[in-house]
DNA sequence: CGCCGACGTTGACCTAGATCAACGCGAACA
DNA sequence: TGTTCGCGTTGATCTAGGTCAACGTCGGCG
């Protein structure tokens, strides 16, 4: 029996390809293909029937909504072992875009629907996924409409906070300090939290005068006690 | 062959029940139950797992987040022929509430899932209502993230315009004019733009002033113009 | 090497929307 | 029939966060 490229696959236990039978294993690889794209990069555009779907390697995927007049909104980020592309109901009215450089394991469209309608298991693995980004987006309604600006940044450290230390950063001498990058400018952080470049550049400096953390540089981010940090967000654990 | 309660079932052709075999609505129909429930009852709440989910038939049902100091966000608002409750993965984390007199048909927690997972059809059906939820989310994240109070307050009115219109209050004479009845008070409709009462109400007396609406009583909407409120707006299409 | 443009920070000021407060209206009820 | 209470409106004022502007840093490039 051959040996499947998936098997040495970094998010194999968490993407959408985990708990599938070594059969459907080999057909999802059989159509996958490995794609490297840098940061900025446009997978696809609004209302633009994508090409394929992916599973995230490494990096981060930003989904954005504008309005005609230009204002942003960034609805979604996809992490590594996360699922990029709408099965199934066809076009998104969202764009996609590589925030950071990144490393995809894509799949052809139509190739991938097909094996998604003779594999239900696959597919409910699909379901569950789509289930969890509906929870993500509802937590981050709640974050739009009703938290402070200082509570927005905070939730959003602690969102890449926990998703780096899942990612195998995690120090087992101190649990609770994370040092990370950020996959995002300030502006886009400003697009995820519906406010300002400014308004996050304040926050983000007086997290550091309430030593709550430091910077090494603009995108490198040291929070010594993400318990701490997470009082300031009034953040719930749920989100993916 | 037996008749089906289904058969004359108002939201037939567009809840998830719709495109099933002969067979599978048969099982369902089998486990459906009446419920009416009235305006402001609790159907579940946040964290606590639901032990029925169901179809719609008439009302709408909000479903409300909040912060632990009481702060509030309305994150997503089923109308009739629309699935409430969250199938697979369980609990949610988000309470439901009739927020008009409602009338459901429910359907037992374990039953259903039992029959999701014999019929691929209808496991795929409530997929694509995953993804249209997740779709009117993201809209309304731009929503709450970008868009003025103005543009916020013309958005719901659109809204909830279409899906009253949708619900045959068209007028055949007049395809631009409708008139409904708000099914949410003005702290529920504040709750879900991430505005306050005060605010809310404001621009509904702007929009009056400038002939956008008319209000008889403060639960009656008269809109002249679907497309001139909507020009108000900025909203797409998209809405589910 | 010096210039330029992208990005980030900080300060001064402004405004959309929040907060606080008064009031009106109709339904429930003694 | 008057009282009360929930709901909605409107006005006066306040403030969180937006806007405008200046400046610093860094990396690419002629």
């Amino acid at each position: 029996m051959a040996r499947l490229a998936c098997e040495t696959c970094a998010v194999r236990s968490k993407a959408i390809c985990s708990e599938l039978t070594r059969d459907e294993l080999t057909k999802i690889n059989a159509i996958a293909h490995f794609r490297a794209v840098p940061a900025g990069e446009v997978l696809f555009a609004d209302d633009e029937p994508p090409p394929y779907f992916a599973s995230i390697l490494s990096g981060v995927v930003k989904l954005t909504k504008s309005l005609p007049d230009g204002r942003q909104q960034i609805v979604g980020l996809l992490f590594p072992s996360q699922f990029l592309g709408k099965t199934i109901t066809g076009r998104a009215s969202y764009s996609a875009e590589a925030a950071t450089n990144a490393r995809l394991c894509t799949f052809n469209r139509d190739q991938f629907n097909g094996i998604l309608r003779a594999h239900p298991s696959l597919e409910k693995r699909m379901f569950e996924h789509t289930l969890d980004e509906l929870d993500s987006a509802r937590e981050w309604m709640l974050l739009l409409g009703r938290k402070t600006a200082a509570e927005k940044v905070a939730s959003l450290l602690v969102l890449i906070a926990r998703h780096s230390r899942q990612l195998g950063c995690g120090d087992p001498e101190h649990p609770d300090r994370v040092r990370f990058e950020l996959p995002l400018s300030r502006s886009e952080i400003a697009d995820y939290l519906g406010l300002t470049i400014e308004t996050v550049s304040r926050q983000l400096s007086r997290f550091k005068a309430k030593n709550l953390i430091s910077l090494e540089g603009p995108r490198v981010v040291v929070v010594p006690s993400l318990e701490r940090l997470a009082g300031e967000a009034e953040t719930d654990e749920a989100c993916v």
